[in-house]
Parts: C-alpha cells; sequence; structure tokens
DNA sequence: GAATAAATTTAGAATGGTTCTAAAAATGAC
DNA sequence: GTCATTTTTAGAACCATTCTAAATTTATTC
C-alpha cells in the first residue's frame, strides 16, 4: 500500500507536527483556516484518521473529552490538567502486556491516565 | 441533604445492583420497560447521575464506548474485552496519588485500562 | 389537610463530536 | 487520453447525552 500524501493530509500533518500540543479537531480547523484552505470538517476527519492509521501520528482519546492529537507517537502517557484541560505528555508506564490472569483472560495493552493540575496552573493557584 | 429514593431511581438502582456485569444507559433503559415503566430516558440518565453523585453505583467511562454503570464501588481496574465489548473487575492498581513531578505538575489520580481477550471470548478462538 | 414551595419526571428538542452518503474532483493505471 | 480508483466536498445523519419547559409529584407550612 502506496501511502499518498494529499494537499490536505500535508497541511494537516504540518499542523499537527508544528507543536509539542495535543491539538483538538476544532483547533486543527482553525489552523487550517489560517492556511486560506478551503478544507472542510470532514476532510480533518478523514485526514486526521489516515495519518492515524499510517503512524504518522498518535490519536489521544479520553473519556468525555473530544479526540486529541500528538505529533509524538512514541510510547507516553498523560496527564490532563483539570484547570485548564491540557495534556502534558508523561513518561510512559505503558506496557505491552502478553499474560493470561487465574480466570483465564488474557491481557495485551495497559492504558494509564493520570488527572491532576499542570504546572502552569499550580503558578496562578 | 437527603437522599431521596423515587420509585424511578430505586427501580434503576435495583437493575444495575442485580448483575455483576456493567451495564449501558440502553440496556438499562430494556430492563425499565419489561418492568411496565413508563420511564423515560431522560430519567434514566437523570437517575443515574443521581446515584452516582450518591455513591450508589459507580460510572465507568471508556473513550469510545457509552458510560457503562456498575455496582461495584469499590476501587478497581477494568478489562475491555476487545471481542464482546464488555468490562471485566480486575484488581486496583489505582493508587490515590499526592505528589508532584520535577517540572511542577501534580498529580491526584492515576486510572488504568486494560485491553485484551476476555475468558469467555478465549473458549470461543 | 389545603395551600404553597421545591424537587422530580416527562416529552421532545438540542447539542457536540464524529461518521456517513452521494456527487464532484483529483489522481493513477493502462 | 480513457477508464477506474481514490479523495474531497457538502451536508445530512448518527449516537450518547444534556437541556428546556411544562406537568406531576413530593415536601413544608399554616
Amino acid at each position: 500500500m502506496v501511502l499518498k500524501m494529499t494537499k490536505q493530509r500535508q497541511l494537516i500533518y504540518n499542523i499537527v507536527n508544528s507543536t509539542p500540543d495535543h491539538l483538538k479537531v476544532e483547533e486543527i480547523f482553525n489552523e487550517v483556516k489560517k492556511n486560506n484552505s478551503t478544507m472542510v470538517f470532514a476532510t480533518v476527519y478523514n485526514s486526521l484518521n489516515y495519518l492515524v492509521e499510517n503512524g504518522y501520528i498518535r490519536r489521544i482519546r479520553i473519556p468525555g473529552l473530544p479526540d486529541h492529537f500528538d505529533r509524538n507517537i512514541q510510547p507516553h502517557d498523560h496527564l490532563l490538567c483539570e484547570k485548564c484541560g491540557k495534556l502534558i505528555d508523561v513518561p510512559s508506564q505503558e506496557e505491552k502486556l502478553n499474560f493470561f490472569d487465574g480466570k483465564g483472560n488474557y491481557y495485551h495493552k495497559k492504558q494509564v491516565l493520570y488527572y491532576g493540575v499542570c504546572y502552569l496552573c499550580q503558578k496562578k493557584l
């Protein structure tokens, strides 16, 4: 399978790749518009799905929040700041699992999410 | 504050409390209808929110899935079976946190979610 | 126990994030 | 260059959940 970098996908990729932040679709779309692109919402979603599926970027899914997209595809966990809502990268405790428990359940992935307050919001307290 | 157990809330509570499974609103609503209740969807949501807020039951939020409700309010983690979609209780690694990292970020909660295949689905393989 | 106030339920509309559909446009293969 | 495939567009649809306003139930006060 050939990876096709269309104009739209390239722009989306550049936007995500231009910041260590974890962008929401809404934020990405705002950047898209700054580039005078006529791109439409569905294309942002399509492109993000394509980029995630092909390993260019990573999708961060947090319950209750819209998806965030991260240029950092290395394994790492996240701290969700409960003041500002931002996601902070933290070193990974995520392990590749491959074991059965006593009941016969099989585990292959562990996902960790921290809740707290980021250092920027700490300063404001 | 007095905890008011209306007929509707009591029925919802009984349904959630009648099984170790983790029920979705849809499943709860189906049970409600079996009881000839005229209860409406919004009331199921209202009641569940009330029961969660007052510590009767626990809400399990998994990204990409509708909320699940669990009668087990003791701390524990979950394994999401990728075959059947069920949630399995697993012993907790969830710790009450209270620390700062080197950058000044504050951590107060850690949430763990496992992905894998439950023992029932294992049997079918 | 009737009158009033407060809380809850109902019914259905609204919301927000995301996906779907069908047509148009762009790209690729022969 | 023609035909087939893929991608983009535009907007509707979807799903889980919340909101709104009216109706009903429950609680409080006299």
